[in-house]
DNA sequence: ACACTTCTATAAGCATGTGATGTAAAACGG
DNA sequence: CCGTTTTACATCACATGCTTATAGAAGTGT
């Protein structure tokens, strides 16, 4: 309430001042990490388990941005805690069917209800009109975050990247086979 | 528990919901990391270092809630990088000044821009009120990351205003002193 | 001078990631 | 049907970035 922004059609999002937010709000994030021993991808890999049902692992290594020998260790520290186990899948002997445990949903389910809590403790020294602007920035982010954006290429040119060098989604694609491809 | 309803009529924000998001969140900033081989704590302690002057090491360590002898690796790191370089205190022959060099400013300054380029095209898909709804939830997130600077024990008793009661901060203070750990 | 505290460094170990390779199963081509 | 290629996963060697435990040097108090 302090900032009454200005209307529709005029300013802005200050971008420098934004970025400042931007590191305030990793060094933020960095701190409540894992609550209770899951790294970040281990605790994102479960919770995709959990929602989306069994998975293959190289899938499971693209849709959480690491190599497959990486969701392979994963997924074997994730068994060795009892949190998912592989299952064989008959019709194809070469993949693995990742699934989660109930151990595993209890695990998600408790960290979610946690994390709700101590969303709502920070929620509750906020006003309704923040609260509301909130609701808009996380429709937004699931907007921005949702759908992997069709890259560069494929389609218009006027998209311009200015940081094009190596992208930062340069990670954005480690393409799941390491060995075979680049070379 | 914090059955936080919010009274007077407002938009509310569910929490279960908004936990959603805010997975996805971290699985999008988990992929922006370090475009540029910076670990997040890295580039945090560069841009203290850059905003804040030479600091030393234990005081690092602290903003950052790492140990010390983490901070002590990691501006060895910065240092064999020429991104930081130490400095004796003349007054106190123990302590070690770190300051940022110039390589190092002009790092930040890069990823700075970088970051606000990117940002800026972010926001391009975003319409006008919802970009008000971003300032307003940035402002937001400044208040609720930037005072909880005063963890528990150092110094002046009665200086707990923070969340005293309820340690939402559950991993918060890893504390410089390392015999301290929950386990 | 001596014990105590403070500040940094070093050592050893763990967790998590990468790239290079190995290997079995499936898909393809003749 | 057999050989080659592709696909899916595992394994190995190594790098990073943390952690705890501990050492050691420099201030402080008595």
């Amino acid at each position: 309430m302090t900032e009454r922004t200005p209307g529709p059609g005029g300013a802005d999002v200050d971008p420098l001042r934004t970025v400042g937010s931007f590191d305030r709000l990793l060094r933020l994030l960095r701190r409540l990490t894992t609550p209770d021993g899951l790294s970040l991808t281990a605790a994102s890999t479960l919770y995709l388990l959990d929602e989306a049902g069994a998975q293959r692992i190289s899938d499971l290594a693209v849709a959480e941005g690491v190599t497959q020998p990486g969701m392979t260790q994963l997924i074997s520290r994730l068994e060795r805690d009892g949190l998912a186990h592989r299952r064989g899948d008959p019709t194809d002997r070469r993949v693995v069917a990742v699934e989660i445990t109930d151990a595993g949903r209890e695990l998600v389910a408790h960290r979610r209800r946690a994390r709700a809590d101590r969303l709502a403790d920070l929620l509750a020294d906020v006003t309704a009109e923040e609260r509301a602007a909130i609701v808009t920035t996380l429709g937004v982010l699931d907007r921005l975050a949702g759908p992997p954006r069709a890259p560069v290429d494929s389609g218009s040119p006027g998209n311009h990247h200015t940081s094009a060098g190596h992208g930062p989604t340069a990670g954005g694609n480690p393409s799941v086979t390491p060995g075979s491809g680049t070379r």
